[in-house]
DNA sequence: TAGTGGTCTAGACCACCTG
DNA sequence: AGGTGGTCTAGACCACTAC
């Protein structure tokens, strides 16, 4: 019987999702109006898994849009893993299995499934740097930054240790604001506006602080995520140093496979 | 003295790197030829932390392509992290403090820093499945499945435990083979393509078979990856369940800020 | 052979930032 | 006002896959 089902996934015809006809007249680009309709019908289950999505021409077609509008559409999907592409035989909706969650931002999964977050901030202080943050963020040993270290709570449950510094002062970043609003956010009302950043993921055992914070043994395993983030300037605005209980957080890292047509870069 | 080197930095004028006219014959494509030619410049030191890179259409006159695909050139280095771009500013090359190593390649740092990579083969035969894995590759529970684990070293010293799962048998994947080349090599080779995964990073402590393997305490913190490899039919056609010593294998991965102007989807 | 996605062009208008 | 990156168009040719 299931494999019935499986033969029946397999010969899905072409399905052309019901978007919404593009607004062209507000700030949101278009190709990001079609992204999220394509990304909701798979959601909701117009779109099922295995599914053939219509060509791109026939999507530029129906929708007056023109191809690479589309094609960077498609692409933002595909580079959330929910789609795949290949030449000469066309787009399908990956088959995800049924335990999988099918979208999860990276860093706000706290609120999804309804669990509730919050924030509690142990420390926010302008203190001289170490050496490592100082090398982290350019500056020299001992330079004045903004440190905050925070617990962030689902349910009520501990979930992570955050410590983050900041180079120099930034005003608006005040106790209150920290509890309601997220740090970039707040960053960015001051005008400090992050544009990328390089991240490191690892692991390692709890220190006997982080164990109190967490509710954990002292030396239990937490994820660490070590964080630089860049302005405009290219220069260093903050340094983020995070674990996580591994048991109630995770990182989701979606992957597009290199074309093997480029393993030789041309002279 | 230091601060006169960052003001220095942050005066630096615009730059054009010195790239190779892109080679319009070969199979490799024009914005990959001008992406590595950036990145080529960034880490010869011709592109210094902080420096200005021309406008994108300066670079398209100088080069003789056209701006879209120096665009994507310049974004694929953007999503490296080695690059930041801004409207009405122009793009810089980001400060990266002096501890940083420039670029790392996700799964193929163990190549790097000259570590010799090797890999041992513990287990290579078809099985059936138990629940958690037919989950994952959207199998029937007992249906068999190719089980490979293997150990991964860099000179010499352990790095991680592999296991992989692939529904059905695939030719050509052979002890012999698997201690030379990768795995996802393998497959393509005998025809299997991966084009997407989804991914799961987490930690845990160690088992205590792991703990052997990797030379580590029982229960000592790894790092863990959790991966499912797609097709271009959308179906499932490998599980991964990695784990690493944290203290020699770490995650890399550049993050772009989500643009503001998106905050509500058009309807 | 017909259809698919992958690449590329030569324009255009816009929002944004700095002078 | 002038320059920057962000978006979009309406074409074109190519490589690949299936039939």
């Amino acid at each position: 019987m299931k494999g019935v089902i499986r033969v029946a996934e397999a010969e899905l015809g072409v399905l052309a999702p019901s978007l919404l006809l593009p607004n062209r007249s507000g700030p949101v680009p278009l190709w990001y109006q079609i992204a999220s309709g394509i990304i909701r019908a798979i959601d909701g289950g117009e779109l099922p898994a295995g599914a053939l999505l219509e060509s791109e021409r026939a999507m530029c077609d129906r929708l007056g849009v023109s191809r690479l509008t589309v094609r960077r559409a498609i692409q933002d999907v595909v580079d959330k893993g929910l789609l795949v592409r290949r030449r000469g035989v066309g787009t399908r909706v990956v088959r995800l299995g049924s335990g999988q969650h099918n979208l999860t931002s990276l860093f706000e999964e706290l609120q999804a499934a309804g669990r509730r977050p919050s924030t509690k901030v142990l420390e926010l202080r302008r203190e001289p740097c170490g050496g490592e943050v100082a090398e982290r963020l350019g500056l020299q040993e001992g330079s004045a930054v903004f440190h905050i270290q925070r617990v962030r709570f689902a349910d009520g449950a501990p979930i992570g240790v955050l410590h983050n510094y900041l180079p120099g002062s930034v005003r608006g970043i005040t106790l209150g604001a920290l509890e309601t609003d997220g740090l970039y956010s707040l960053m960015r009302s001051a005008g400090v506006v992050p544009l990328v950043a390089r991240q490191h993921v690892g692991a390692r055992g709890s220190t006997s602080r982080e164990s109190l914070l967490l509710a954990i043994e002292r030396g239990a395993p937490v994820l660490t995520v070590d964080r630089i983030a860049f302005n405009a300037a290219g220069e260093a605005i903050e340094h983020g140093l995070h674990c996580y209980r591994p048991d109630r957080y995770s990182l989701d890292l979606p992957m597009r496979f290199e074309d093997q047509t480029r393993g030789r870069i041309g002279a």
